[in-house]
RNA sequence: GCAGGGAUAGUGAAGCGGUCAAACACGGGUGACUGUAAAUCAUCUGGCUCAGCCUUCGGGGGUUCGAAUCCCUCUCCCUGCA
């Protein structure tokens, strides 16, 4: 950020390394964020990119709570509808396309905002993450079936160290997979603002209840169903709130009331998640209006269009 | 009215004389987490001046060195006979 060289503009235009400024505006789910980013984007002539694990997926509409597309067409979105449930994108497929995106419309002379709730994918884009390889998906398969306590012998026996969750079959088995290596993250991206949404807990309770009334209202049920039916309900990005609920509903164990409770269940669950995840970031600056956020983003933009 | 059965921590449910602040499940709190992350996992969950102490197992009263566990009685609930 004290690069005060004097670049000319065309100097700065050229130079790669320079990276364009970037908007990011975390929270908790149903907290509001997409509205807000919306108005901001609108205000700052900005455009979106979503950092939400499942709003990549077509299909996966309703129980994403994806932006309408009248929401689309006012503001520019990118990484939404980018794939289908089969073929998932992770983490270190994300991040290219990410900043794919962001080079793309800073390049245009817009503002990029990145937006969005799953603070892994925030957190690779902004900490520019390096990723380790991709595990075998064979060998995976065959380690699922296998106990906490078989996994960590076999680290053990490897004498690689056990993870920082040693009880989690799945960091066990990706522990396995690196040799116990691990990606590295880097200091906050330059040019970059943080800010996290906050949100009241009684109003953001009541908050679920109404979206999912209003997602179930809106047919999320035949979603999930043609969904399932597509794919298989096991399949990784159906394993998201909102859909996994309905299993026991098709097979005549719940009711839709039960299902009803359960999505508002998991969702508070998840936005808790989700708040533990993003208290340890401290680069974030936590905003409760959107007036804050106008006075961050107008000094900001300031300061970056001085250097 | 008679004969049985039952009342246990936020809920469901074990325990049936000491090792019980009480299994387990759910619910809840806190936290971890770089290639499944809307996932996955850990941990706590009666109170406190917390390696110890205090108050709990429908209410009251007994028996016992000792009771959630045995006896008496009261209240409420379920089942069978009236």
């Amino acid at each position: 950020m004290s690069h005060s060289q004097g670049y000319s503009v065309g100097k700065r235009m050229q130079d790669s390394t320079e990276e364009p400024p970037l908007i990011v505006i975390v929270g908790e789910t149903a907290s509001g964020k997409s509205a807000l980013a919306i108005e901001l984007a609108q205000q700052f002539d900005g455009e979106i990119i979503a950092a939400d694990s499942r709003t990549f997926y077509k299909g996966m509409d309703i129980g994403t709570a994806k932006p309408t597309w009248a929401e689309r067409s006012s503001v520019r979105h990118h990484l939404i509808d980018i794939t289908t449930p089969d073929r998932p994108i992770a983490v270190s497929d994300f991040k290219p396309l990410a900043n794919q995106a962001i080079q793309d419309i800073a390049d245009r002379g817009k503002v990029p905002f990145l937006v969005g709730g799953t603070g892994l994918y925030v957190d690779a884009v902004i900490y520019n993450f390096s990723f380790l390889g991709e595990g075998d998906t064979t060998l995976r398969r065959k380690l699922q079936g296998i106990s906490v306590d078989e996994l960590q012998a076999e680290l053990k026996k490897k004498n690689i160290p056990l993870p920082n969750n040693p009880k989690n079959p799945r960091h066990l088995i990706r522990c396995l997979e690196t040799g116990g290596d691990y990606g590295t993250r880097h200091g906050l991206r330059e040019n970059t603002l943080v800010m996290g949404l906050k949100i009241d807990r009684e109003h953001f309770e009541r908050r679920v209840a109404s979206r999912t009334d209003a997602m179930m209202k809106a047919g999320l049920a035949l979603e999930v169903e043609a969904m399932v039916e597509y794919y298989t309900p096991d399949c990784q990005a159906l394993q998201a709130i909102g859909y996994q609920e309905f299993l026991p509903y098709f097979s005549g164990m719940a009711t839709s009331e039960d299902v009803r409770a359960m999505i508002i269940r998991n969702t508070i669950r998840y936005a808790k998640r989700q708040r533990t995840w993003f208290k340890r970031n401290k680069s974030i600056q936590w905003i409760c209006k959107e007036e804050e956020a106008v006075d961050l983003i107008t000094t900001f933009l300031n300061k970056v269009s001085i250097v």
